[in-house]
DNA sequence: AAAACGAATTCAAACGTTTGCACTAAAAAT
DNA sequence: ATTTTTAGTGCAAACGTTTGAATTCGTTTT
């Protein structure tokens, strides 16, 4: 490294690094010639401020953690844009940190986090947390007492605040919308059991059904991961059945592709004979064929919303956590409509 | 924050801090017992080491920025995905930055990372950087001796290493595939202007094309953004035309989604009548409808040789930056070939 | 009993920056 | 001519940690 600092321009300047730093920072008490020579200097040799001496000092790295379990999902990437579109502006740098849904890894990054001295931390827990449910390394960040924000995935514990969308409210539009359509023998391939959006989903789903005296089928649940793959299974085992489903609510956009793979593999009509609503929105549901009805997420805002949330947080000295939920919304599209 | 630190805990056990420390990293010369009584009440207290102050003191903070102009495509978070797959187990972290394709915020975020000196930089550069060729920013980086790698797009001139795909190869490879399919109308749906990927993937296209005798229209050649929207008109106004094209090589998957939403529209019959070959072969290609014929771009393994190259830079005290040219490969499917 | 050794600990400097306070010298006010 | 003001600069401490060298104190060797 080829680190030029303050006391070397002092040196060169046969003066004192305070002096140096005034005149870099546009101090009032410095005298003008002394500000410009400096600056000019520093200007020419390439001079960069350290901000680790400066983290050091005013104990604010003016970083973020952000941790997620995967980037794959259009969905991460637009909560990753809303939180950026916050921090960007106000000079704050994200770290980021992708867990692979291993809670091992959480927590190896959270203690990475917490010793790098992040002023706040936003996470998506993993799957594998959602199962174990151990905890222990929020409590980590509780001690430390900095600023913790769940995005996208809750835990019913208490140990930060949360932006989530409303999961059971999105399941019930779109299985009520699909029931409005006429269908009756309504599928659900579910997220992966542990995981509270999962729950929710399929509650949603289930007291929709119950609340129009639909009693559900048990055969026609299933719980897949996130994935286009996993949905491939599931679907071919209800369409080989002799009652095959007249919808299917998919607990992402992602498995639905995978279900309409199936479903145009057999050479079955959508929506005619089977209906598909998704979850997410994603940026190619509307180009899919058959363009996906789906719900939409606002993906972009609660990224935003839980950066506000962190700053907020970061803000106060003896914070209150706060849990915002969301409502989505249905979009109409192809697969449950016939244009 | 509640920082508890090694001078807190020296007060407590009446010690000096250079004792904590040492028990806390297992140094040889110290009593056994000190060094446990140590270590058990800083577990207790949950100390958590500052890494700020370390990376002051070796000039090293193990972190590395990651600078790319978006984070909405798939081939961008297998990049990054490569990249975490290397520096995750070594213990370094991932600064993110996303330039929306500007170069004032490639500019600013270049800057910040070398402020909180990152050990190395990984970019992928913006648009506007590409066309207006301002690197100024990057001689920065290179005045500072820090480790500068190009991923996926590549400037000619020598700033850093870089590793990308052969977009020449990928585009020429695509084009020679329709050719022998048949086709003599080849369309291509380019990137923007200015980028080298665009000019590459351009030229492969139209080398193909003279190779086989074929005399390029500039009708069918429309320079579009990298997503599906910008895809739609040119599309459009080639099918609506007299003489239609019998093939579509886009830049990417994503103007080829577009590309076949238009068709599917006007009942155009892929591949029969028009075949399609997208490039990145984006996870959801495989099951959209029609399945793509695409490039493979290898988009993980790029991030992965990105990452481990900048650490070979990283150990090497004068390093010579190193060009790596990656070669692609075609993955057939029904939107050229009726299955 | 003196010298040598060794284990355990402390000291002090270093990393780069900021900032309240003290200081100097010159200018202004008395 | 003396005092007061003021502009400009320097000093030193602080942030948290590590580490080579120095120190202490008890034990072993001669």
């Amino acid at each position: 490294m080829n680190n030029i600092t303050i006391k070397d321009i002092a040196k060169r300047f046969k003066c004192s690094p305070s002096t140096v730093s005034r005149a870099l920072n546009d101090h009032a008490k410095i005298n003008i010639d002394t500000r410009e020579t400096i600056q000019e200097y520093a200007q020419k040799m390439g001079y960069q401020k350290n901000s680790i001496s400066l983290s050091l000092l005013n104990k604010s790295t003016k970083t973020i953690g952000v941790l997620v379990p995967s980037i794959n999902h259009s969905h991460e990437a637009q909560m990753i844009q809303g939180i950026q579109s916050v921090f960007d502006s106000l000079g704050y740098m994200l770290i980021f940190c992708v867990t692979n849904e291993q809670h091992s890894l959480e927590q190896e990054h959270i203690k990475r986090l917490l010793s790098n001295r992040v002023d706040a931390i936003l996470v998506s827990i993993s799957q594998e947390t959602a199962n174990i449910r151990d905890f222990s390394h929020f409590d980590m960040v509780n001690k430390r007492k900095t600023p913790l924000v769940f995005i996208d995935r809750d835990i019913v514990e208490n140990y930060g605040s949360s932006v989530v969308i409303d999961d059971y409210k999105g399941a019930y539009l779109a299985t009520k919308h699909l029931i409005e359509k006429g269908c009756r023998r309504i599928a659900h391939l579910a997220g992966p059991e542990g995981l509270l959006v999962s729950k929710l989903r399929l509650e949603g789903y289930l007291d929709c059904l119950k609340n129009h005296e639909i009693s559900p089928n048990t055969d026609w649940i299933k719980h897949v991961e996130f994935n286009i793959e996993s949905a491939i299974e599931p679907t071919k085992s209800w369409f080989q059945s002799e009652v095959r489903p007249d919808a299917i609510f998919g607990v992402n956009d992602y498995v639905c592709y995978g279900a309409v793979n199936v479903l145009m593999d057999m050479d079955i009509k959508i929506p005619e004979e089977v209906s598909i609503v998704g979850f997410d929105n994603c940026p190619i549901s509307p180009y899919f064929f058959p363009k996906l009805t789906t719900i939409d997420r606002k993906s972009f805002e609660i990224g935003r919303l839980a950066a506000q949330q962190s700053l907020e947080m970061l803000s106060k000295d003896d914070f209150i956590s706060e849990k915002s939920i969301l409502s989505p919304y249905l979009i109409i599209r192809d697969s449950t409509q016939s244009s």
